[in-house]
DNA sequence: AACAAGGTTAGAGTCCGTCA
DNA sequence: TGACGGACTCTAACCTTGTT
């Protein structure tokens, strides 16, 4: 109201790339540009000015309808820019600004009151102090707080993580031999499980799903140790596209085992039960090991994710009932094997 | 002694049947 | 209907035993 009539306006300019703000009057649009290239050092062709604030372009009409020391952005030829979604993308980018970021984050959080702005100040922390390029002990102490002495580095200590799941899961189907009452039966399960326990030894239980320093297939993460929730159970995809480094801080580890190898086809309810079936009238020799050992063991049907995406209730899910004996070319293979070894 | 492997316990949460 | 316990999904922490 007030700037209608007033000769020069006063409003506050900053370049896209540059968050340094500067005052300036002007009485139009085509001044304002003019000083401003010449105070951001923009060439001043196709120059251009909206707003910071959602980036609706300032024209000659509009201006001085501005309250005073509006923030505006000047933007030089094909530069845009779309307010504070803008800045994220910035600062997602690149790194160069993270220390700053921090700082900033930091002093804000210090007298930050409401629960939500702290939380939201907090995530951006937890995520811009990512250390995840650091491995060994010496490089971050922090990390390690609490995690045994005789792991060195981060890798060594995921991979551990990951074999003492994956081991759990192998004492749950030796666990099953005591519920068996028929001893024949029992002594076949018990047979099974020996050989299931074998395969996942030699496979050094499938420590490398968590190790950053495993080749591509064998990590379930990225070479800096992202990994990505795969969704739930029955679902293809991560509609929420959760994803955790637990390699980048001592919280992020911590939280990460929270996350879950869920058994698509669960152990428990399936799985284990099927085994038991099976070998009420098969021996163990007729069992398809390998395919319990997928099962069991395996990225085949195991799924990393997110606790919300675990669904703890019955899956519903079942065995392949043409996968769980060895079929009989299979064991005409083995004996054609078995015979050629005699011969050799 | 250092490390690997295994066992036990406790605790988070969901689902489901039973009982009042 | 709603409370409650049991069975299930997982996990970490702590401790013991065995191996190199």
């Amino acid at each position: 109201m007030f700037g209608l009539f007033r000769k020069h306006k006063p409003v506050k300019i900053r370049s896209r790339n540059e968050n340094t703000k500067y005052g300036v009057a002007a009485k139009d649009v085509k001044e304002l540009l003019k000083k401003g290239c010449k105070l951001l050092q923009l060439p001043s062709s196709d120059a251009h000015v909206c707003l910071y604030a959602d980036g609706t372009k300032v024209t000659e009409e509009f201006f001085p309808t501005l309250p005073d020391n509006t923030e505006l952005v000047v933007l030089c030829r094909d530069q845009t820019w779309s307010g504070v979604v803008c800045d994220l993308g910035q600062l997602l980018s690149t790194d160069r600004h993270a220390d700053g970021l921090i700082e900033a984050a930091k002093g804000l959080l210090s007298d930050e009151q409401t629960p939500k702005r702290r939380k939201i100040l907090m995530d951006l922390l937890l995520n811009l102090e990512d250390r995840s390029e650091l491995e060994s002990r010496e490089e971050h102490e922090d990390w390690f707080t609490g995690v045994d002495a005789r792991f060195k580095t981060k890798s060594a200590y995921m991979k551990f993580n990951c074999e003492s799941r994956i081991r759990g899961y192998m004492k749950e189907v030796d666990g099953a031999t005591k519920t068996i009452q028929k001893a024949k039966v029992r002594e076949e399960f018990l047979k099974t499980s020996k050989s299931l326990a074998q395969m996942v030894k030699t496979a050094r239980h499938n420590g490398c799903y968590f190790d950053r320093t495993e080749k591509q297939p064998d990590r379930l993460c990225t070479q800096e140790g992202w990994f990505t929730c795969q969704g739930s159970y029955e679902q293809k995809v991560c509609q929420s596209l959760h994803s955790i480094n637990p390699y980048g801080s001592r919280e992020s580890r911590i939280v990460f085992s929270t996350w879950n190898l869920d058994h698509r086809i669960e152990k428990k309810r399936t799985i284990i039960p099927a085994l038991l079936e099976a070998l009420q009238n098969h021996k163990s020799s007729d069992i398809n090991l390998n395919y319990f050992y997928r099962l069991l063991f395996t990225r085949e049907n195991l799924k990393l994710v997110h606790i919300v995406c675990h669904k703890k209730g019955a899956h519903n899910l079942l065995c392949d009932t043409n996968e769980m004996f060895r079929r009989a070319s299979d064991s005409e293979k083995q004996k054609v094997k078995g015979k050629r070894r005699r011969l050799v």
